[in-house]
DNA sequence: CGATCAGTTGACAATACTCAAATACTGTGG
DNA sequence: CCACAGTATTTGAGTATTGTCAACTGATCG
């Protein structure tokens, strides 16, 4: 039984090693923090936390898909971020304004390790490293939130539709074909539009040579079209 | 003359005490900072990087505004941030992408302190205070961006203007009047809307009599209908 | 196997952008 | 200090992108 937990935090203590956030921290840290951790699971659809609840401790993916999103009174969803394993969540929280800015629910069975506010802070203070690593992340973070406004404000549906895919073929290795990681109902929603616009917008591309349209899967016919629009933002 | 620089080291010293960014840092460090630090003049719309340039380091305004925007390839603009004295910009760079994601011009003649990259990021390591503090205005500004993702995408005009009019009088302390801080060219900018579209939605908003505006002085009348506004997005 | 949900398509409405023109401002040089 | 040039602001008319509502199909899940 004390093998178990011991085998148990052990793995932890490597698993958080190997994440962007804690990379070449030194062993004596990383046990501290599996020390303060809390692995917390998670059902497919259950709410993490809601816009404004108070931001007691962040979170890291350990298994599963979490989406943080905005929702306005009459219901229109807006993704933020789709997390995955490594990823971590809410430390704008435990940083700044003490309570969330947004929602967070698991769009899969999810794994969450729970990291505790106070404990966490003082471990920042006492670890520049680990505090140069989340400066860079909350800095790439604001990195794409500035790409989001960009697409938001200066670029229209199908720029942004096609700025993704083109983001989505870079990240997937298999060349012209891609897959779409989330059902078209949350992609519309993560690109700021509704599902029928996309179906739409899809629908055209198709039709204008530019894709091929199986389901989830899509293929890259003409890139070049792809990028004159995602850059220009229009037809 | 030496007692001149000594003179003006002492007041920057005490001037970056006063920043956010830095305050309740200690005199050694502070004296340190001010040691790296050069003072730099920008005229009324000179430009003071864009977007890819290289961030060798970054910026505190000392006196002057200063706009971050970014535009679209047939000239739409969109401002992301307008910045005073006190406030640090640039930092972006320093942390993640090495390069600069948007553009910035001084809107008026400005002094910037200039803090290079590479012996900021030393003195960061070296001192969890202003890890910490760097670590809640990046939170902070990203909570900033996810309440524009939120105007952009689940507000129209009029429900961003009047958020934007009661931030505003909230920020001055002069009760129901307010001063538009930007022409009204710029605020559109910041809004994400073109000169036109403001111009018809202002005077909207006085027709309903919710406000009464006077060149770029505007006077709330109907506070809770702007309230209303703000948080449905639509009339 | 029925029910709920995701996706698609059509007809329509509306918000906001484009283009154009008139008017008011601002700052600069003479 | 005024005249002029270049901006900023406002208003009008027309257009376009995208959202709304509704109906229908097909998939998924108890």
């Amino acid at each position: 039984m004390v093998n178990m937990i011991e085998n148990r935090d052990k793995s932890l203590v490597k698993w958080l090693g190997d994440t962007s956030l804690f990379v070449g921290m030194e062993e004596q840290y990383l046990q501290e923090l599996s020390g303060i951790a809390m692995v917390v699971s998670y059902k497919r659809r259950a709410t993490i936390f809601s816009e404004g609840d108070p931001g007691n401790g962040f979170y890291l993916v350990k298994e599963g898909k979490v989406k943080i999103y905005m929702i306005s009174p009459d219901g229109k969803e807006q993704i933020l971020h789709i997390f995955g394993p490594g990823d971590p969540f809410g430390e704008v929280a435990v940083f700044a304004s003490q309570s969330f800015p947004a929602h967070a629910v698991a769009l899969e069975n999810s794994r969450l390790v729970f990291l505790p506010r106070d404990d966490f802070v003082k471990l920042v203070a006492a670890n520049p490293a680990l505090a140069l690593n989340l400066l860079a992340t909350l800095s790439q973070r604001l990195c794409q939130f500035t790409k989001m406004i960009d697409a938001l404000s200066l670029k229209e549906v199908p720029g942004r539709l096609a700025a993704h895919l083109l983001y989505l073929s870079k990240k997937q290795v298999t060349g012209d074909h891609l897959q779409l990681e989330l059902s078209k109902t949350q992609l519309a929603s993560l690109l700021g539009t509704i599902p029928e616009t996309l179906s739409r917008m899809l629908s055209k591309l198709q039709r204008e040579g530019l894709i091929v349209i199986e389901g989830a899967s899509i293929t890259i016919v003409d890139r070049e079209g792809l990028v004159d629009l995602a850059e220009i933002g229009k037809f």
